[in-house]
DNA sequence: TATATACTTGAGCGATCACTCAAGAAAGCC
DNA sequence: GGCTTTCTTGAGTGATCGCTCAAGTATATA
């Protein structure tokens, strides 16, 4: 009985991840959304319900991919490589929308407005940081890191060195690369 | 002749900094100012010209407070102290509008649409880090710091921790003061 | 082929955006 | 006190915001 859409939700969403990651939230307009995801009004609210919602589910997308990321990089070359590798990998995509982190761009946005998609921003940060405190852990048992360190504390430090990375590499003139080495680096000698 | 206007230019573009330092460029609205700064839309477009302009001084404000707060620190505790201190100052304040950057927000919210007030918070970030050098090589020649660390990649890494405090500052439930001495720690094994 | 059931369209809603401007109010000089 | 000059006021500008909904279109079942 029913029409199918013509359109591929998922691929809908992903558009809508890179236009919201690149812009922002008051800054991508419906006329913007509109014309990524050729939809008209009412398709777009039929579909999603609202921009905040869409904002939700392209916001989930970007974490999951990002936790994704972390997780092949470990099954790949183990816990402490992947933690080594993973701030060069989070900024080298030359074809990523921007450069710094869509989740903490957020946050930064809406945390005055106590919005709630902040909220849900702080928490998808919060699950990333507690995966990397997991793979320090793991790191710990396999011996690579000495195990007097608290996996906790070094997840928030290497965390919050990401996002630094992160809004420097947004910036022109900065080689974040170099960054990204250091803090590679400095994970070697623990 | 003439008429002198009733309010304090400095105080009205300290207010407006804290606004648009809590809340971004596109959070804030004319109605939001004109309600802080106590102005009608006529004063206040005689006043500062346009809401853009009015950022602009307030971001010049804030970028000057805070190379301000540095030297003052330098000023009585050298270089390395003022370095290793500065970070626990830029989150301390419980009055502070915000806790993250206001360059580094502004930044991020306006770079994807190449707005000018984003070149400019560059700029500012830019004299920061030169002035982050500065001290660098002041506590090389004081034998506070081993002189063959290039002072240049020490401040690029410092400030890109600093930022990195200053977004995890912002999430809640974050123990920001924990980071901030860790980032002190490290300049102490220099 | 007829019907039911979505999906698509796009004009247009009220609200808010940054901003303007003519008129009124107040202060300094004569 | 009168005049000039500036500041203050606030209703109102066109544009854009997120969003609605009735009408039209296409598709799967009967």
């Amino acid at each position: 009985m029913p029409r199918k859409p013509t359109y591929d939700r998922e691929d809908l969403i992903k558009r809508a991840r890179d236009l919201f990651w690149r812009r922002g939230w008051a800054g991508t307009s419906l006329k913007d959304l509109e014309a990524a995801l050729q939809m008209k009004p009412g398709s777009f609210y039929a579909a999603f319900g609202s921009k905040d919602a869409l904002f939700e589910l392209a916001m989930d997308r970007y974490a999951q991919d990002g936790a994704e990321r972390l997780r092949v990089l470990a099954q790949e070359h183990g816990p402490l490589q992947a933690l080594q590798q993973f701030p060069d990998v989070a900024i080298a995509n030359k074809d990523a929308p921007a450069k710094a982190c869509m989740l903490s761009k957020t946050l930064l946005e809406l945390q005055a407005h106590n919005h709630p998609l902040a909220s849900k921003a702080n928490q998808h940060l919060l699950r990333m940081e507690q995966y990397f405190a997991e793979l320090f852990q793991q790191a710990q048992a396999v011996g690579d890191i000495d195990s007097r360190h608290d996996p906790k504390v070094l997840a928030r430090r290497y965390q919050s060195d990401l996002l630094g990375l992160r809004v420097s590499a947004e910036r022109e003139g900065i080689d974040a690369k170099a960054i990204a080495e250091e803090i590679s680096d400095s994970l070697t000698c623990l």
